[in-house]
DNA sequence: TTTAATTTTTAGTTTAATCTAAATTTAGTT
DNA sequence: AACTAAATTTAGATTAAACTAAAAATTAAA
């Protein structure tokens, strides 16, 4: 089954969607998460429905079917292998190869994918840390929780984000905060949620709860 | 100014109909190029002089403008930086590059083509003997003439192929003529243009007509 | 220089994807 | 249970890009 442009985006939104949060997807969230109106939604719905790639009911929100996952994988797949070919072999920064990835996840060839995964050297992980899909939609996520919910003095390792926006990314650039960094938790401000960490045994720095919310370490 | 999909492979149409024959480029031709109608080819014909990309008077056929010209060379030198790409870094053959390439070459970024460029050290040509265009559309065509216009005795270096279909680029694979190899012409047939050469100083081979117009040498 | 053949353009449809505005359904609240 | 607010769907338009069939212009032939 061959899809639009429109098609695969509406599926990986739903589909991300669902991963996140319930089953049920509400189209007014799909329309927000694709910068639409909640009509071209219902509308591209129902397409995709007599398609069999969601699961439909008017008024009951939408569930990817199984053919649906399917298929949205393999464009997270291609996504995030090219977010790793645009960071590791062409120098761009985390924050800059997200807009460039969505143009490139839409490419149709199966031996490009192929050929671009071996290139890499079979990535597991995208600079996000966000898993990559095998040709089977298969991944593992590493275990992973927010820092803001870390105990005083445990040690972690950054292992991923929750927001990928530029925005956010390039304030990590900034304070010193990067995948693979060890992070120990100082102190924990009950005010307002802010915390003290040390990185990498030598810069002690303050960070606001929005960033102990979206950066993501395990032990 | 940004163009679309269609905008983009028409004026690329435009541009390498007009570079090869004439200037005056064809209703019919360009739909010949594109595999379409040459009802949508007037259509399109006129929205691109609309935008000033083409010279466009009814019933007399359409040159390509300065600003044409520029956006087809900036598709141009993507089309053939891809192409550079797959064969040097992801291993394909020449035969396989082209068809991934036309849909490459319409990816938006021009960070991503310089750090590309960069990437592949600066190619001055494609995988098929073609000059790529560099950020400011120059570029330049190494002298070349067809296999068939050759004297007898002649040496010459293959440059470039005429035809890049992967039927003949798998042919010339079989028969062992590559980019850069050495060939001398040893006997020329009057009845059917057929021709005897010598590749490397190694082996003799009798090649066709067709495939003598296509492979392009230099001294 | 008429006529015939060919090329090109126009007119009218179609499909995908979007939008606004209006109608409908569901959910929440007296 | 009735009403209101919010969410969702439908109806109707719009745009890009394609097509077929018909009309118009150009070119070639008689
Ligand atoms: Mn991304
Ligand atoms: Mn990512
Ligand atoms: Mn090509
Ligand atoms: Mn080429």
């Amino acid at each position: 089954m061959k899809l639009s442009l429109a098609e695969e985006n509406y599926l990986k939104a739903v589909y991300h969607l669902s991963a996140e949060g319930e089953t049920e997807v509400s189209t007014n969230a799909i329309a927000e998460e694709m910068q639409t109106k909640a009509a071209s939604v219902s509308d591209m719905m129902r397409r995709l429905s007599e398609k069999e790639l969601v699961h439909y009911k008017k008024y009951q929100g939408v569930r990817i079917s199984n053919d649906g996952a399917r298929a949205a994988l393999q464009v997270v797949r291609k996504h995030r292998l090219w977010e790793v070919f645009l960071v590791e072999k062409l120098k761009f920064s985390w924050d800059q190869v997200h807009e460039i990835a969505e143009q490139l996840e839409h490419i149709k060839s199966p031996l490009l994918i192929k050929r671009l995964d071996e290139f890499l050297g079979h990535p597991k992980y995208d600079p996000h840390g966000d898993p990559i899909p095998d040709e089977n939609g298969e991944f593992k996520e590493k275990p992973q929780i927010p820092l803001s919910s870390t105990n005083l003095n445990d040690d972690g390792i950054v292992v991923a984000v929750k927001d990928t926006s530029p925005v956010f990314l390039q304030h990590l650039d900034r304070i010193g905060i990067y995948l693979g960094a060890k992070i120990k938790t100082i102190e924990k401000t009950e005010f307002d949620g802010s915390m003290e960490i040390l990185i990498d045994q030598k810069n002690k720095l303050f960070i606001s709860k929005e960033v102990a919310q979206n950066v993501l370490v395990t032990n």
